[in-house]
Parts: C-alpha cells; sequence; structure tokens
DNA sequence: TTTTCTATGTCCTGCACCGGACAGACAGCG
DNA sequence: CGCTGTCTGTCCGGTGCAGGACATAGAAAA
C-alpha cells in the first residue's frame, strides 16, 4: 500500500525483523486520526488495530452516569486495538484521538492473520500488552494515592512525549476530563507549574519548558512506566527471556 | 504428581480439553498458600505460575514511600504469574496471599514449554490475562470515582467470591490497607454496611448477610468485571472468536 | 472597532477523607 | 481472675477537592 523503503515511525513496526514487516506491510494502511476520533466505543467491537505514527489515542473506561476515566495513552510507541493481540475482538475501553496525527492500520482479519504467521510479531506485541498493562497498574495506584499536581505532571509528560514538540495545544477543561478531576483544580495546579517555571501556556497552548523539573514534580508513576517500557521494548529488549 | 482422576477445582484448568490438561497434569505441583506469603516482590523476578484452588491472592503496586495499593486479586477462578503469559519473567506488583488456601504450581521452564505445546492453553490463558487487564482498568477508574463504601462493597463481594464460604477472615486494618484508605474510614463505611444488614462482623470475622444487597451497595465495576470475566471465560466461551 | 466565544483565574460552600489520637470491647493467656 | 494485645468506634483539626458561580482576558467573528 506504500513503498518498501517508507520508514516506519511507529517503535513497534520498526522493532520487527524486517522480513517481518515487509510481510505486514501490504496489509497496512495509511490513516488520518483526526482530533476527536473515537476509533471504538467502549464495550463494543473492535475491528482494527492501529499503529500511530504521530498524535495521541487515550483509552477511556466509561463509568455509570457516563463519566469518562482515563486508563491509558498511547502514541507512536504502541497500538490501539490491544484486544484483537488477545484474539479478541471486543474492547470494555473506549479509544479516542486526543492529539491528532496518524497511523497505520491494518483490519482484524489481516492482523490475526499476521500474527499466526510471524512469531517475532507475537512476542513483540505481547510484550507491548505487559507494557500497557503496567501503564494501567500504575493508573490504578496513582488515581488512588496522587495529588492532582503531580498527576498533571505525568499526563503532560506523556503528552510530551508523544507531542514531538515542546508546545501542543491543550485545554485546563480537556486535562481535567482526562484526570478526572474538576477543571477549576487543573486551573490552579497548572498555575502552580507555570510559577514554577516548567510549564507556560496560554489559551489552549501548552509549552514545557523545563522538561527535567517536570519530571521532578511529577510522581513516580511516570518513570516506573518508562522504566517497564525500556526494559521489555527498549533497546536489545529483543533477544528474548522467558 | 498427582491422580490423573483428581478433579481439578481451578476454572482455567478445569476450562482446558482433557489432553491438554492431562499434558499439563505431571508439571503440575499442589502446594499451600499460607497466608500473608508473598508469592513474589514487586519489580522482582517470577519463577512460577500458580493456579489457585482455594484462597485468594492479592497484586500490589508498591508506590515511593512504600504504601501499596491493591490492583488485582486472584483466586481459584485464574492464575499468578501472569508475566509468563506474556513470555516476560519480572513482575512490576507483589503477589501475596491474602486469603490462604492451595494451588497447583508449574515452574517458568515448563510452563513456557507448555505454552509452546497447546494452543489451548495459550488462547485460554490470553483471555484470562485480557479479563485482568479488564479488572486493572475497572480499578484504576473506581479509585479514581467512587466513595469508600462503594469500594469496601466491591471488595467484599470479591473476597465472598473466593472464599466459598458466607463467613471469612477480615479486620478492618486489612480491608484499609487494601482499599488504600485510613482504618477509620473503613470502620465507618463498614458500620454503615452493618447496620443496612447487609454484613456482620466482630473482631476480625466478617460475614455477608445480604449478597443482593451488598451488590446493590458496591459500584458498577464489580458487575463490570464480572460481566467481562463471563463473556471471556464463561461457559460457551471457548469455541473462539478472533 | 465591537461583539461573541472560549479559556482561564478566583471565590464560596460543603464534603470526604486524612493523620492522629484515644477509649471501649473482646479474646487469649498467665 | 486480671493482664495484654488486638480490633473497633469515635472524635479532633486540617486539607484536597467537589460542585457551582462569576469575572476577566485573549481570540475569532462581525
Amino acid at each position: 500500500m506504500f513503498s518498501e523503503n517508507t520508514p516506519v515511525r511507529n517503535s513497534l513496526l520498526a522493532a520487527l525483523p524486517p522480513e517481518d514487516l515487509a510481510r505486514l506491510r501490504p496489509s497496512l494502511r495509511p490513516v488520518e486520526l483526526p482530533f476527536d476520533q473515537t476509533l471504538y466505543p467502549a464495550d463494543g467491537p473492535v475491528d482494527a488495530v492501529m499503529f500511530p505514527e504521530s498524535g495521541m489515542v487515550s483509552l477511556l473506561a466509561t463509568l455509570e452516569g457516563g463519566e469518562q476515566v482515563e486508563v491509558g495513552i498511547v502514541g507512536h510507541e504502541g497500538l490501539t486495538g490491544l484486544p484483537l493481540v488477545f484474539g479478541d475482538d471486543h474492547s470494555l475501553v473506549e479509544a479516542r484521538v486526543q492529539m491528532e496525527g496518524t497511523a497505520l492500520r491494518i483490519g482484524a482479519a489481516a492482523f490475526r492473520a499476521a500474527m499466526e504467521e510471524s512469531a517475532a510479531l507475537r512476542g513483540l506485541l505481547l510484550r507491548y500488552a505487559l507494557f500497557f498493562q503496567a501503564q494501567v497498574t500504575m493508573t490504578a495506584a496513582c488515581n488512588a494515592r496522587h495529588p492532582i499536581e503531580q498527576r498533571l505532571a505525568r499526563w503532560l509528560l506523556i503528552a510530551h512525549d508523544r507531542a514531538g514538540d515542546d508546545e501542543f495545544a491543550m485545554t485546563h477543561e480537556f486535562l481535567s476530563m482526562m484526570l478526572g478531576v474538576r477543571r477549576p483544580g487543573v486551573s490552579v495546579a497548572a498555575n502552580t507549574l507555570q510559577k514554577a517555571g516548567l510549564i507556560r501556556y496560554v489559551r489552549g497552548r501548552m509549552a514545557v519548558t523545563d522538561r527535567l523539573g517536570l519530571e521532578a514534580a511529577s510522581c513516580e508513576c511516570y518513570h516506573t512506566a518508562r522504566r517497564e517500557f525500556t526494559r521489555l521494548l527498549g533497546p536489545g529488549s529483543s533477544r528474548q527471556r522467558g
């Protein structure tokens, strides 16, 4: 569907052995990820796997009353449609685009076939699934114990990692939904971070001005998840353990 | 290691085709799960998979400062050592026995071999992994939004499911650690549930007296997780989707 | 320019829960 | 029997955040 020489910008695909990637390529179609698009709804069918090349997708649990809580984030380092990796075609959570971008899409049937063909793909995606589990685990602990300001810092770091730019679009209103707190709560926390010189923002534009300071202001959950990512999917992780 | 005719009381093993189970049996050893035993530590190696036949095991994330937050629970319906299912031998979370019981244990190497041999085992355990993910997801949302009383009710229901008895050992102190709240907070919530006639307790003995009422008092998270379990692992779930 | 919309800052009240402390109650043990 | 340890109920002050409201300030539209 696109030239064999086009470099892939999704880390998972990039980590595949060239032959495995080559076999996968004909099934991969580039697609846009427009802001606010729902890739699949909560408690509904999953018809494709997306490998983002840019942008950011949130996974949101929906509670009765309709309120949503973010439990995971996917960018160019991962994939959406995780249930398909497990051989299921149904998702408990909604996948929604939070920063526009592009992705490579593969339909459920083709994906299933590819998984059966390629042991490298299976191993890699299972490691990603384990990382994602770690992310959700840290979110559960974080939601239970950490104050807004630390969670905000964590979220901004994750967004910064995916944005590919120090500046990106982001309102307090939006952040409040992601963190599951009130909007003024975000304003106060963001103000504190801004006064500390870690970020700058005006009307929906957010900029990270002191990355290291922001890391120090966040809870450990960010680092724990990143360390887990590196262990499972970082350089040198493909010669495998168990 | 034990007679081929001994019925297995672990739901996952019981759901295996007889031939697959028979092949697995020689590697399975019955072990005790004494109260408070750590099966594997946080951020440490996982050397075996355990299929509990009774009792209950908590998975606990540890935050800096040493405080622990429960993110998942395993009983006779599941297994511990989930990273081994993903081809990894390391766990971010601690697995600790919270209600004594027994389990069937299989070492990491034998488990790995069994996974390679049996497609049924792989499929089944991947579905369990997906259910477990749902459990952690709901916990993340629940920790973010639900008050102590509802979370307590949810936890008691989960414990009740595993206990195999309407009465079981359970102190407020212990519950407070599991829920990540103060002990008096549990006392107040438990008192409310008791006054409503849903539970009874004295000095470390807890009894569920109105199961349906307790379900009504809990948040939806309990039902959501149970529905997901039924869908993935309940009767008739083995002829597979994707 | 003025109008309108959206994003942000700020204030209020109220509640859930924290951290800490303490007293009563029950159980096991000498 | 009393002693001791553990479990539970309750109260304190304090805080973080909810729910709600309102003012202000950029930005976009007219």
